[in-house]
RNA sequence: GCGGAAGUGGCGUAAUUGGUAGCCGCACCAGACUUAGGAUCUGGCGCUUCACGGCGUGGGGGUUCGAGUCCCUUCUUCCGCACCA
């Protein structure tokens, strides 16, 4: 038979379905190997090609592993939760729950189609309430630990308790609010339940703070910092503005220097690891305080201000402070006689949005307080002002100005004529600051003389002695905003009783999402929580908010370990099974998002000694974002006699009407197209008004097109307005719907862009799998490139992968189709054939280089159909080799010669010999001078000293040499590669 | 501005990691078989030249017997961050 992919497909995806081919095991006396996929949001437009990339590839590792002998863990499961849903819920009234159960079962069916060796059983849904009780649960853990930094890790609640009530606040080092207050143990045990409760939040690895946050005023909820972008939201593009709300935090602060070091020890992409780095964004330097100068300046009620510098040694060059406009003090500050330039520039910069005050870094704007702060170090007074390239969110908000070394302190003491003071003796400011640590100290009293280090050092031991500053390492990255103002999210298992939050018993777990009637935030702006009627905990009010998608993607891969358990998120047993993700594929736009925050939970859990490993995810691999390729007619519609006629041009044509002169070439252009037209009547039409004649550039939906060629028929079929579409061909002929055969072809325009429905540009991988087959789909979507470039889709060469396949087939088979294999010896020729593929590919799925795999494979296909190899033992090591690759065709074959169906999923990857790749002869590129000659056939058996007598008798390399005799013989891995005469 | 990645035929790409540049596939050209071909098979296919040959991995320079690969410099594209003190 011929090779009918359609039957094979779908007997064998049915054949693994019914026999739970992939089910892992949960004990094994095989090694464990863990691989894992982004799990996706099942958004209601279904898989398009770029989707399955990373899942086809790490199928094709997860049979590779279990070829090798591993008890390989596959899962896979929907990452449920979410804004689409939701947004389609307000716009329909469906409820999200019914939507996302649709779009799950169309990403179902797709993914069977694809032939991935999922292991089901152990799907997971973030929405569904067995799944979020574990996220609630966590969110739990959270709630009832601080962070002990004398430990380095997160602790109970309670023991913090415990120390209060001993010991008071004294002894404590905590991550925590800088609210925190100090207390001994009689004052603590003296505070009201309430008051515990309240400073206890300050300490809680989730709190609730008031906070500044992103607030998305259209999607009507608040988001993270990696959910804005430039100023405006993720996801819609909707603006964002900062507000001060009360909202759900987590501390991921207090790990930031773990998540940091941690990078150092995993196998991750290095530009993923630098986002990461670049997130958290450590800086070490010094915080300061410089004391308020009271004679000159309002009295306040902290007397001094503290800033962050990385730069301290650079302290004597200080010649102004500057605070950020939102800074407290600021009020306190403002002198009777500034307060009008003040309150004005504060106004002004309200008004900026995020993204004016980005657009205007280059302007220089601030005012003057009016109060000034005694330099610690030199007793000079200091001009405080505010200006708004100080962010409030930053360090203390407060910067030290230095112009001499800071560029934009440089650009403001110029603007608003401050002194600038050179402190390094070889600093040059005559146009810009020079930021320069080389050279040693000037005005700088004693550190007159020194270099940067011991300058740096002095300094800091000064301002130790004087009690007004120390080292100190600063972060960029912010606690993360938890709370999400959205119905379609896990529920936050907290009431309120007091104005205080109180986790819900355990034993309430889950918390379930109520019903509502509409899912739009209240008339009085409260979230869709509000409207659930009757929901409501017996002591208080239930928290309204829900959680960011975040929550139930931070720990999922723990509960495929143990999808069904409802005693734990996963067992113990499990856990230390498993342990950890051996590899992970998905893309790299999660850098800042899933990645940290999957990072910092997973170190939390291990804190509190529920899982093993520090890190979750071992090896990353980032697949390649893939592009749409967006195809275009050309349309040119042609005013004759007033009325519009259009003709289609092909790409060649149209390009030659771009470039044609106005009338005289395009009237010789239509000429030789034999494109009727009324001259008279264009040239009376007003020319520049490009009315007579324009071109529209249209999208063709790309999946009428081969090769970039129209297929003409359909496009005429595809819209009744294209039914008599005349078309001017790539030969220059024509063809019209009456006129007949077409002599050329009408190619297409080729652009680059985003794959989306309304470029016509989307390739559906249903219908490439109904054409040549999932086997070609998973080979073909390999072979584009390296997994980890970003690349268009483009169909075109899909074919040469298909043919392959069928060669593959044919094999196996005689003329007649039937299935025939010899029982003979392997000859030479075809053990070379088999164990070269055999070592390349493993080879290849060790480095992921799975495109040069797949061009292994043709080769090693081409070279036994020329061997017309049917050889029965050569051909069941190359479907076990293949398998993994195409599954379908290789169960197919596999079941074909004789083995038991399912069997080939598990069984040994053949053994490379190296003896079959020996070879007798070797061809030797002889180089003279660096320049290749010739190649000679020299017997491997020889030994060096005989490979050279041998080269250098050869008559031919005689006649190159000359007669001369090589001044130099280079001998590379003993052979001869070059000759210097 | 800072950080990262990458530039190779008409196209997607490959190159034993310093050793014959262009494997494999697409497209294209020629031929065979065919009533037919959007089927199959065979051959060709970097540029240039009738040929011998010459030139070729973004540009320029260097190291080396030998460079797509290493070093310096420069240009271009993509990605990430961006007033971070």
């Amino acid at each position: 038979m011929d090779y009918q992919f359609k039957d094979i497909e779908q007997k064998w995806q049915q054949f693994w379905a019914d026999n739970q081919t992939f089910k892992a095991e949960d004990k094994s006396t095989k090694p464990k190997y863990y691989v894992l996929d982004m799990f996706p949001y099942p958004s209601g437009a279904g898989l398009h090609v770029g989707h399955p990339l990373g899942y086809i590839a790490s199928d094709i590792f997860a049979r590779y592993k279990r070829l090798k002998g591993f008890n390989v863990l596959h899962p896979m499961g929907y990452d449920s939760f979410g804004l689409p849903a939701e947004q389609y819920a307000i716009q329909t009234g469906q409820h999200p729950a019914v939507t996302t159960a649709d779009n799950i079962a169309t990403y179902r069916r797709q993914l069977d189609q694809i032939g991935f060796s999922f292991d089901w059983s152990r799907e997971v849904r973030t929405s569904s309430p067995d799944y979020y009780k574990w996220t609630q649960w966590i969110f739990m853990q959270l709630f009832n630990s601080w962070y002990n930094k004398d430990a380095d890790k997160a602790q109970s609640i309670a023991k913090l308790v415990e120390h209060f009530e001993k010991n008071g606040s004294a002894g404590v080092n905590a991550v925590c609010d800088e609210e925190a207050e100090t207390f001994t143990a009689d004052e603590w045990k003296a505070k009201s339940a309430n008051e515990q409760q309240q400073e206890l939040l300050k300490y809680r690895l989730t709190y609730l703070r008031e906070s500044t946050v992103n607030w998305c005023a259209a999607l009507g909820t608040v988001l993270a910092n990696d959910e804005v972008k430039d100023g405006f939201s993720e996801r819609g593009g909707y603006p964002v503005e900062q507000k001060k709300m009360m909202q759900w935090s987590m501390r991921i602060t207090a790990y930031a220097e773990r998540l940091l070091q941690g990078l150092d020890k995993i196998d991750w992409p290095e530009p993923l690891k630098e986002m990461q780095r670049n997130w958290i964004g450590k800086s070490t330097g010094a915080s300061v305080r410089f004391p308020l100068d009271t004679q000159n300046s309002k009295p306040t009620t902290q007397n001094y201000i503290e800033v962050f510098t990385t730069r301290v040694d650079t302290i004597f060059g200080v010649t102004f402070l500057v605070i950020a406009p939102e800074h407290e003090l600021v009020a306190e500050l403002t002198t009777p006689a500034q307060k009008a330039e003040i309150d004005a520039y504060i106004a002004q910069t309200k008004k900026k949005s995020e993204l004016d005050r980005m657009a205007d870094a280059k302007t220089v704007s601030g005012a003057f307080t009016g109060s000034f702060v005694v330099n610690p170090l030199n007793g000079e007074k200091v001009q405080i002002w505010i200006a708004d390239y100080v962010l409030a969110g930053y360090g203390t908000g407060a910067v030290m100005a230095v112009p001499s070394g800071d560029q934009r302190d440089y650009l403001f003491a110029k603007h608003f004529n401050l002194p600038i003071v050179p402190i390094i003796d070889i600093q040059n400011i005559e146009t810009e600051a020079d930021p320069t640590k080389e050279g040693k100290y000037i005005n700088s009293d004693f550190a007159n003389g020194l270099d940067y280090k011991a300058a740096t050092a002095a300094i800091i031991a000064k301002l130790e002695e004087l009690g007004l500053g120390k080292a100190k390492i600063n972060f960029r990255m912010r606690d993360a905003i938890f709370g999400r103002q959205r119905y379609w999210g896990e529920p936050v298992p907290v009431y309120f009783k007091d104005g205080l939050p109180h986790l819900i018993s355990e034993s309430d777990l889950p918390l379930l999402l109520p019903e509502v009637d509409k899912y739009l935030p209240t008339e009085s702006g409260e979230p869709p929580l509000a409207r659930a009627e009757g929901w409501k905990h017996p002591d208080g009010d239930y928290e309204l908010s829900t959680m960011p998608g975040w929550a139930g993607s931070s720990f999922y891969w723990y509960r495929y370990m143990d999808a069904h358990n409802d005693k734990a998120f996963a067992s113990k047993e499990a856990i230390e099974y498993w342990k950890d993700v051996d590899l992970y594929i998905g893309g790299s736009e999660h850098a800042t998002g899933h990645l940290l925050y999957s990072r910092f939970w997973n170190k939390f859990l291990k804190d509190i000694d529920l899982v093993i490993e520090e890190e979750p995810f071992k090896k990353l691999i980032n697949q390649g974002m893939i592009q749409g390729r967006s195809n275009f007619v050309y349309r040119l519609n042609l005013v004759n006699d007033g009325e519009v006629t259009s003709y289609y041009l092909s790409k060649s044509k149209y390009e030659a009407w771009k470039k044609a002169d106005l009338f005289t070439g395009e009237q010789e252009l239509l000429r030789q197209w034999n494109i009727p037209f009324v001259w008279e009547v264009t040239q009376t039409l007003v020319p520049e008004s490009k009315q007579l004649a324009y071109v529209s550039e249209l999208h063709v939906d790309v999946n009428i097109v081969n090769n970039d060629i129209l297929d003409i028929k359909k496009f005429r079929e595809s819209r009744a307005e294209y039914k008599d579409a005349v078309f001017v061909l790539e030969d220059g002929s024509i063809s019209s719907p009456t006129g007949g055969g077409r002599e050329g072809a009408y190619i297409c325009g080729v652009e680059v862009e985003k794959m989306s429905k309304s470029k016509f540009n989307v390739v559906n991988p249903d219908d490439l799998i109904a054409r040549y087959g999932a086997d070609t789909l998973r080979m073909y979507e390999m072979f584009l490139g390296p997994l980890e470039q970003s690349k268009p889709w483009n169909t075109n060469g899909i074919e040469g992968v298909f043919k392959f396949l069928r060669k593959f087939w044919r094999l196996f088979h005689n003329e007649a189709w039937e299935f025939t294999v010899s029982g003979a010896e392997p000859t030479k020729a075809e053990l070379k054939s088999l164990h070269k593929i055999i070592r390349k590919v493993e080879e290849d799925i060790e480095r992921f280089s799975f495109n040069t795999s797949v061009s292994s494979f043709m080769i090693a296909i081409n070279e036994l159909t020329d061997l017309k190899c049917n050889n029965r033992a050569i051909l069941q090591d190359l479907v076990v080799v293949l398998s993994s690759y195409a599954p379908h065709i290789c169960e197919e074959l596999w079941v074909m010669l004789g083995n038991q169906p399912g069997t080939l999923s598990y069984a040994p990857y053949p053994k490379f010999n190296p003896a079959y790749l020996v070879e007798d002869e070797f061809a030797y590129p002889i180089s003279i001078n660096g320049k290749t000659k010739m190649n000679l056939n020299v017997s491997l058996s020889l030994e060096p000293k005989e490979i050279e007598e041998f080269v250098l008798a050869n008559t031919d390399v005689q006649r190159y040499l000359d007669g001369k005799q090589p001044k130099k013989v280079i001998v590379v891995k003993g052979r001869i590669v070059n000759m210097v005469v």
